[in-house]
DNA sequence: CAGTTAATTGACAACGTGTCTAATTACAGG
DNA sequence: CCTGTAATTAGACACGTTGTCAATTAACTG
């Protein structure tokens, strides 16, 4: 697994500083109107060197997306993991948290100026997630509904309630925002997953 | 209001097919991959053509999007106010009758082959009318939660819920959609906007 | 029918794309 | 440190798309 040392430092530079730009022009203006031109400017990078390495524009993100969004899950995954293992009320304000922490990014991405893909992906992202923790949590039995029904709808609308709040220009604390999202969606989940209650009735 | 009977029907004629081939097209390729060559070869009409009527493929995308959201909406929502007025169980049945009936337009847009100002124009259009909705509901007192939150809330949670659906081969059919997102956003409504348990236990 | 206005054709420069070659530069291992 | 190897680079190229324009043809309105 941890086999090739092997790999030039230009090329991980290289990759790194095209990505890198790619991500700090879709800060500012709209994946569409960015260029392979553009892009190559911003990094410093020859042009030729861009083809080298990816086959478009497209290919760039996509590529590094999947390195990218593992390492978001990553970051959120454990905290659940944890949560849900340790019997601890599910702490909803881990990806509130994880979106201020990366507002800018996040305020690209739900409101589509990182392009249909970029949504898209993360919104799998997220629904992975979910299906794992309702997965852990439906141990006892079957849940009267499909498992991809739930997951897709949590993510939904935990990515929806994101968007309005960071088009609200984040006026709220993140705990805020967990709590009221723990109050829309706590109800549905009880009412789907045969639980006790303890996990969630212990709330501060 | 209508005041305007004296517009060429050339230019009615050229518009109309100018947003029918871009509707065509993006139902079998993504918007991006989209020239302005294949639109005006596909609606039959000179390419200068196109550029006297809009300044270049977005906007005639935005342009029409406008109508067309403006009818998707008038087509839902005096289902929903009639529905509210009298009293009776809210259809949420309507949103999923509708996206079956346009399923391969709903199927282009949510999963993201349109671009991501149709998603965006989409979302806003459904929240819009479940921002009515609920204003309506909580006539009584003001909602415990800022409306937007609700909104936002409940749009992204069916939007997500029909991309479940029609990603899954709409196997189910949208009474059942309809039931079983019903059932898992009532509890959440109810929690929060205060009213009486009536419009919802009479559900058949 | 006549006047007006839209559509068309063909050409144009400007730009972005993807590929290639030859030359330069930076790396890894001995 | 040196050397072979491999990545990067600049520049040029053909190609497709874009947006605009002028002159011509076609269609609508009253």
């Amino acid at each position: 697994m941890v086999e090739q040392k092997k790999v030039d430092r230009r090329i991980l530079r290289t990759r790194q500083a095209l990505f890198e730009a790619l991500l700090d022009l879709m800060l500012e203006k709209r994946y569409a109107d960015i260029s392979v031109r553009d892009i190559v400017e911003q990094a410093n990078i020859g042009r030729a060197t861009f083809y080298l390495h990816y086959k478009d524009k497209d290919d760039l993100l996509t590529s590094n997306l999947e390195a990218m969004f593992v390492d978001i899950a990553a970051r959120i995954r454990p905290l659940l993991r944890q949560a849900i293992m340790g019997g601890q009320p599910l702490p909803s304000e881990i990806i509130f948290r994880e979106a201020q922490q990366n507002a800018p990014l996040y305020r690209m991405i739900l409101t589509g100026q990182g392009g249909s893909a970029v949504w898209h992906r993360l919104y799998q992202t997220i629904t992975d997630l979910y299906r794992e923790v309702i997965q852990a949590l439906i141990v006892g039995g079957d849940s009267p509904i499909e498992v991809g029904i739930l997951a897709n709808y949590v993510a939904g609308s935990v990515l929806s309630t994101i968007k309005w709040w960071l088009e609200s220009d984040t006026r709220h604390p993140p705990e805020y925002m967990a709590a009221v999202w723990k109050k829309l969606i706590q109800p549905s989940m009880m009412a789907v997953v045969m639980l006790d209650n303890d996990w969630y009735e212990q709330e501060g």
